[in-house]
DNA sequence: CTTAATGCAAATTATTTGCACAAGC
DNA sequence: GCTTGTGCAAATAATTTGCATTAAG
């Protein structure tokens, strides 16, 4: 266990979470597997290497971290969900798909520049993108400046259907 | 039927697919709703006011239109693919997704300026965002560039497995 | 000890597929 | 008429959930 257990440990006890054993093992999964983006089914397996462990603890798992902040996850279109770990470090970065041999490869994003063109050095052929903001629109920006709900667990929010 | 449907029937022909009733509605379906992000099911439904269609078409129509780039598909992450079509005027944008209450946008997308900056003009606060680029690695580009299979029904390929 | 987390298996849900029939070209 | 497309129902596959048991604080 690395410095990575204090950031997680931390960030539960922040949030009310217990720190499990099993979520100790995920989170050195990802460890172990650094700027990887692992499919739910991926973790688990090299999970198994230390503890048996069933995959809706590792769907719950992810989903709590993904909560807190310290995993996020990409859907590349393939039906699968893969999840990275960004912890501290959680520079802005995009991710380079390829169409043929279906390789994932992330890459900082230098915000105000013209990132096509950085592509286009690395040697990578774009044919498409996809570039979505999460966020609050006006509207909601408005509705929890009043509420200033941000917590999981006490206000007891429920939007988003 | 506007004039949509010539660039539809035009694209179906030049790639050897069959302009059938269904196909013809479902596009229509998409210009009775600019500029939005339809399931497959809220397609499927809005379809039906013109006639019975099967959910199986809709899908087995959205992968072709998908494919002849005549529409997009879009992951916003709850698990439901949704789709908007971009026909001719393709021009680049990007996505707002409101976390509190689902909305999603579509704006144009200034390739070269700061794109957070921008989205901060119009109100909108954003937490994260999921920028993707889809396209070929410098290994698969030499590949096609030797292989040169375009075509969907002819080369066949079949990677990305 | 009290409450939250795990594991299993069953449930759910979006999407795909096989096959007989219908329709496009 | 030959071939592709459609509809249905059954099959897949990823993810979620109920519930009894176990472990964290």
């Amino acid at each position: 266990m690395g410095e990575w257990a204090k950031e997680v440990k931390a960030k539960l006890r922040e949030e009310n979470y217990r720190l499990t054993e099993q979520r100790e093992i995920i989170c050195d999964v990802f460890v172990r597997h650094p700027n990887r983006h692992l499919t739910a089914e991926e973790i688990r397996n090299a999970a198994l290497e230390q503890k048996h462990l069933g995959l809706a603890t590792v769907y719950r798992t992810l989903a709590i971290l993904e909560d807190i902040g310290l995993v996020k996850r990409i859907d590349i279109g393939d039906g699968t969900s893969r999840y990275e770990y960004v912890g501290a470090d959680s520079s802005p970065h995009c991710h380079l798909i390829c169409l043929r041999c279906g390789g994932l490869r992330g890459i900082h994003w230098p915000a105000t520049e013209d990132v096509e063109a950085l592509l286009r050095i690395e040697g990578f052929d774009i044919k498409d993108h996809s570039l979505i903001f999460y966020g609050y629109c006006p509207d909601c920006t408005e509705f929890i400046a009043h509420d200033g709900s941000e917590t999981h667990r006490g206000g007891d929010e429920d939007a988003k259907g």
